[in-house]
DNA sequence: TCCTAAAATGAAAATATCTTTCAATAAAGA
DNA sequence: TCTTTATTGAAAGATATTTTCATTTTAGGA
């Protein structure tokens, strides 16, 4: 998604566009891997040096508040965010270089119903994550 | 799994049997809920006073090297740790009391071949974990 | 049972991460 | 342009985790 929509979403539900959210956002919109709030903080500042530490973690929250941005689960921490994908995704991952996918289609309907009759649950959420290694990271090593 | 077990799969792979990593063991490995190194702490503390919290995160370090306990991931957070299920399984955790189950019987063969044709990618991991209500839960709300 | 080397301990200090507070600044609609 | 109010960055505070280190304890051999 393009930064301006991410833009234009903050500032239809009242937010104001200052220069550092500006600056937050263009990193995180184009980011094909997940970034930690500190990562943010250090390639954003690239573009805005007045940028706070602060404003990252602020602006961050609104982004995952807005649906734009989503956390991203590791073995190695889950302070991370990548964009979120539209409907029902789930992610694919990089081992190596991070690189994050999407995809849908997951048929897991069967399983779930057989799950829930086992246990009693009524199932409500799941979630589904791949890990691997992706084309270039599969020649390169 | 018993704690006797633990104990003895700790001495096999060479870490000496203590009294703070008894404790640690004891409400680890009978817990039906996943649990914070701070909850383990304080639960651990009944039985052994002296106990450190440094002790509880270098044995739940090992626990977890020795695939005895696993990290849970939950929206609220992912520093919690819950007894291992042997072989491969998944979890399902109750949005209410925290209770967790194992489920085994993922059919995601199919699923992931169909991605793995997609994306390039070769996949090596999938994390998969459902969320509802258990059975008491339900009834009580 | 006693001895000893080395692992393990708990307390305290050090790091790392994230949140709150607050006075100053800047956005955006009038 | 003016004014209200959201937003800012710095600093302090709160949490969570790791490191350091002198002391204690374990476990195996004598």
């Amino acid at each position: 998604m393009p930064v301006e929509t991410w833009l234009n979403t903050l500032h239809e539900n009242g937010y104001r566009l200052t220069e550092a959210r500006k600056a937050v956002v263009e990193i995180v919109a184009e980011s094909l891997k997940a970034l930690t709030p500190l990562e943010v903080f250090d390639k954003a500042r690239a573009a805005y040096p007045a940028l706070g530490l602060v404003s990252v973690y602020r602006t961050l929250e609104k982004l995952e508040e807005l649906h734009l941005i989503q956390r991203v689960h590791q073995p190695q921490g889950c302070q991370a965010f990548i964009s979120a994908s539209q409907g029902h995704q789930h992610l694919l991952l990089c081992q190596q270089c991070g690189q994050v996918n999407y995809f849908e289609g997951d048929n897991l309907e069967t399983l779930m119903a057989g799950i829930s009759n086992q246990t009693g649950y009524k199932i409500r959420e799941h979630w589904l994550q791949l890990f691997g290694l992706c084309k270039d990271c599969q020649s390169s090593s």
